[in-house]
DNA sequence: GAGATGATTAGCT
DNA sequence: GCTAATCATCTCC
């Protein structure tokens, strides 16, 4: 049921986040299963986006993990606190990459807690993208692994959103990308309590 | 080797 | 709504 590698290989990276809305993601750390389905991604498109890590085709050891070939997660830390989990797709040379904001929390709510810190569930806890790294255990451990893996991977569940259900919008948190902010390569399931920001 | 900064979040007002 | 927390990474020297 995972998702094939081939899957990953298209290089239309504004159209596999919106097709990613709807799939499950799952992780297996430390033999802790927890997962959810996915809600909320914004597109990141290789070399021509301001808002992108490989803006202007810059290459270093971080970003070196989105040159790579599509079909495996880059992670890495923001703010000094927060891990942030992305897709990368296309091929090898090109830097496409889908983070995924929001997940909606379905096996291992438990776990979630307690890696959260969380007596009772909230809708936040798999909410935002710093969110859902730690909800899923997600570290830069397992950046560039690849999602044919035991640890992380994406299954297809037959779950759809129609276009009347999801919505495309200017991204987050990337005020400083000019115009680029303004694309709109964020999708995300309208009235979902696990989206964050703007919601209808 | 030092200085600036960010795909953010939580907690308080 | 506003702001502190907090550090790997990048950019120069």
């Amino acid at each position: 049921m995972k998702l094939p590698e081939s899957y990953y290989h298209n290089p239309d990276v504004v159209a596999l986040s919106r097709d990613l809305i709807g799939k499950y993601l799952f992780t297996n750390i430390d033999g802790e299963l927890t997962g959810g389905y996915i809600v909320e991604t914004e597109a990141y498109a290789g070399v021509n986006d301001k808002a992108a890590h490989s803006y202007g085709g810059k290459v270093t050891p971080r970003t070196q993990t989105m040159y790579m070939q599509g079909g495996i997660s880059y992670v890495y830390l923001c703010y000094g606190i927060h891990e942030m989990f992305n897709v990368v797709v296309s091929g090898e040379g090109h830097p496409h990459a889908i983070l995924i904001r929001a997940v909606h929390p379905t096996d291992g709510l438990d776990v979630m807690m307690l890696r959260r810190n969380m007596e009772i569930v909230k809708p936040n806890i798999t909410k935002g993208p710093g969110s859902v790294a730690k909800a899923l255990g997600i570290s830069r451990k397992i950046n560039a692994m690849t999602l044919q893996s035991d640890v992380i991977w994406i299954e297809d569940r037959g779950l759809t959103f129609s276009n009347e259900e999801v919505a495309a919008g200017p991204r987050i948190g990337v005020d400083y990308a000019g115009n680029d902010a303004l694309l709109p390569y964020r999708f995300y399931v309208k009235g979902n309590i696990y989206v964050s920001k703007p919601n209808k």
